[in-house]
DNA sequence: GTCTATAATCAGATAGAC
DNA sequence: GTCTATCTGATTATAGAC
């Protein structure tokens, strides 16, 4: 080996080495995207319980040992893709426009997650299982960003509610557990099932149910 | 034996073989009724996944073996409570004043859905489990009971509607779907767990957001 | 890190004595 | 019909070679 090309090899080295780290994490997460993804719609089709991790690792095209490489637990797949949804809804949230009225972005969020329900991407979990919501909370991304959004939408709700345009009357954290809720309403599922509308009117039906209520005005 | 006695025994043959029999029939469904209570109770709690046999059992106070003597599958016992509370919606659906107005019969309905989820006794079955549904649809005393529900309340629906006091605008199919998506709403659960409230309050907040909207009257 | 193979456990359902 | 004991299958998780 001449000095040149020890000299070229110094360089490789050093320009390199951090590139294929880079590559490598690049690979990485490329895979823990593709598990995710798969676990976002397992737990949307059919639910945290009967979702197998067979199931997953099928779906990734992998095999279940590599899968718990990556994630120490049933638990912590479920968390993962959580917090996936939770980094989703603040890039929604962030798209709104800076001069969009609360009372339309709270609307939108919530059309928003109608929609991904009825795409088949909104992941459901149990709200009683108690080793889940243990490694939940112990997920910092998925609590910082649960918590970032609720902030939000709790300012949105209180400014709309300044305007007299949401019931003043009722506690914001009503308000905000409400919207909530309305991102996994069966009522969706159940209105697709009856096969009498498209999408866009079931969302249209339920969104308005859920802010003008259903007596009339 | 004497000839007398031969008439005795003949006389409680004739009297006390049916009433035996009937004190069997007693008897056994009694044990049904614990064991459909036992049901609806961990229903409520855990809903039917995470139920087990084992549990229903124990909860009983029988061993498992005979809980299969008189329900053939974890379904069926599903099945089973959730026929028992179409009885009871069927109850309360007769026991309603002959001249309340349709709405304030729908508003009572939703009361009392409310009242029983809140009071832990409010069966929650996941939507998607296929086998699960089988097992429902071939059960005719929760079919028809379903039905008899869907029907009257469906009736109240459309005359509430032709007052204008419910949204004509609405399709009666998705009132009733709402109706029903309420008796389980996590909203109560959430409400309740935040501790601001108490039980008739949280009724109160939710049938209002329900029937009135998010949005200001 | 990925794989095959396997451990360990748990839950639904049943056999067979009484 | 009720019991104890067991079977059967599915599922989470891991060991160990490469």
């Amino acid at each position: 080996m001449t000095d040149s090309n020890a000299l070229v090899s110094a360089a490789l080295a050093a320009t390199a080495a951090p590139a294929k780290v880079s590559f490598k994490k690049q690979m990485l997460q490329a895979r823990e995207d593709a598990i995710i993804r798969a676990v976002n719609l397992l737990l949307a089709e059919k639910g945290f319980e009967a979702m197998t991790v067979d199931e997953v690792a099928a779906n990734v095209g992998i095999a279940k040992a590599s899968l718990y490489k990556h994630f120490p637990s049933k638990e912590d797949l479920a968390a993962a893709a959580m917090a996936h949804l939770m980094g989703q809804a603040r890039a929604f949230l962030d798209s709104l426009p800076g001069d969009m009225p609360s009372l339309q972005r709270l609307r939108a969020v919530v059309h928003w997650t109608m929609a991904l329900k009825l795409a088949g991407e909104m992941p459901s979990l149990p709200s009683q299982n108690s080793t889940l919501r243990a490694t939940l909370v112990k997920h910092t991304d998925y609590m910082d960003g649960l918590m970032d959004v609720s902030d939000r939408l709790g300012e949105w709700i209180e400014a709309a509610q300044a305007q007299g345009l949401i019931n003043p009357a009722l506690p914001a954290i009503a308000v905000l557990y409400t919207l909530y809720a309305r991102a996994c309403d069966p009522v969706l599922e159940f209105l697709r099932m009856s096969g009498q509308h498209s999408d866009a009117e079931i969302i249209e039906l339920v969104l308005g149910t859920c802010f003008d209520g259903l007596n009339s005005r």
